[in-house]
DNA sequence: CGGCTTTGACCTGCGC
DNA sequence: GCGCAGGTCAAAGCCG
C-alpha cells in the first residue's frame, strides 16, 4: 500500500510518499534514538538514557520485536511518545514542566518530518556554533502542549534532530486511520506514513 | 479569507 | 547586575 499526493484517502497530505521504490527506506536511516527522561530497553549494555537495539536487547514493550534478526519498531515517534508516558522515571519535568523528552538523531535530507500529528511553526531560532537555525513547533490540537524542535545535525548536515517535549493527550490522526484498517500489516501503515519506524540489523 | 510561516522583539535562566 | 543564549510571542506577510 503506497499513498500518493493525489491520494484523497490518504489522512494527512502531508505525509511523506513513498512512491513506486523498491527501497522506500534508501534514503533514510534512523541512526540514535535518545530516551532523555527514560529507557524504552531493559537491556543490560544500554548507556544509561540510551536505549541501545543490539542482540542482546530485550524489548521492553511490545511494540517491538524480533523478526529473522532484525528489531522490528512496529512504533513511530507518536507511540513511542506513548511509551514515554508509562516508563517508571519518575515523572520528571523539565523546566517548561512537560515532562518527557525525546530526541531523535536521523540521516535525512527533509527536516519537517510527518510523525502522523499536526504541528504548528511557531519560532525559528539561530543556534550558536551551529550554522542551521532551530525551528520549534507545537502540537495543534486543542489542550495538548506538546512541543518539538528540528534542528540539523552540527557536525555532520545530512542529519537531521528532532527532539519531543511532553506527552499526546490525544490519539494521531494517523493511528485512527490506521485502526480502521484490520486487514493491513501492522507494521505496514506506520512504515508508509513515517520513516522512524525503522528495522536494525543486529 | 483563513491558516500557516516568518521574523524581530521580548522574556527567562544561567554564568560570570 | 550584566550580558549571553535559548525559548516564546505576536504582528505582518504569504499562499491556496
Amino acid at each position: 500500500m503506497s499513498f500518493s499526493p493525489t491520494d484523497h484517502s490518504n489522512p494527512n497530505p502531508n505525509s511523506i510518499f513513498f512512491p513506486e521504490n523498491p527501497d522506500p527506506m534508501a534514503d533514510f536511516e534512523l541512526s540514535d534514538y535518545l530516551m532523555l527522561d527514560a529507557g524504552v530497553f531493559e537491556d543490560d549494555t544500554s548507556e544509561k538514557g540510551m536505549g541501545v537495539a543490539n542482540e542482546s536487547a530485550t524489548p521492553k514493550h511490545s511494540n517491538m520485536q524480533k523478526n529473522n534478526g532484525v528489531f522490528c519498531f512496529s512504533f513511530s515517534l507518536l507511540s513511542c511518545l506513548k511509551i514515554c508516558r508509562s516508563c517508571k522515571s519518575g515523572e520528571k519535568k523539565n523546566k517548561l514542566g512537560l515532562g518527557h523528552r525525546i530526541a531523535f538523531r536521523m540521516k535525512s535530507e527533509i527536516e519537517a518530518m510527518d510523525d502522523g500529528y499536526k504541528w504548528r511553526k511557531y519560532g525559528k531560532k539561530s543556534v550558536k556554533n551551529s550554522p542551521s537555525p532551530r525551528n520549534y513547533y507545537k502540537c495543534v490540537s486543542g489542550g495538548c502542549n506538546v512541543k518539538k524542535r528540528i534542528e540539523r545535525d552540527r557536525d555532520d548536515k545530512s542529519y537531521v534532530i528532532t527532539t519531543y517535549e511532553g506527552v499526546h493527550n490525544h490519539e494521531s490522526p494517523y493511528t485512527s486511520y490506521c485502526n480502521q484498517m484490520p486487514l493491513m500489516a501492522p507494521n505496514a501503515c506506520i512504515s508508509q506514513s513515517s520513516p522512524f519506524s525503522s528495522s536494525f540489523s543486529t
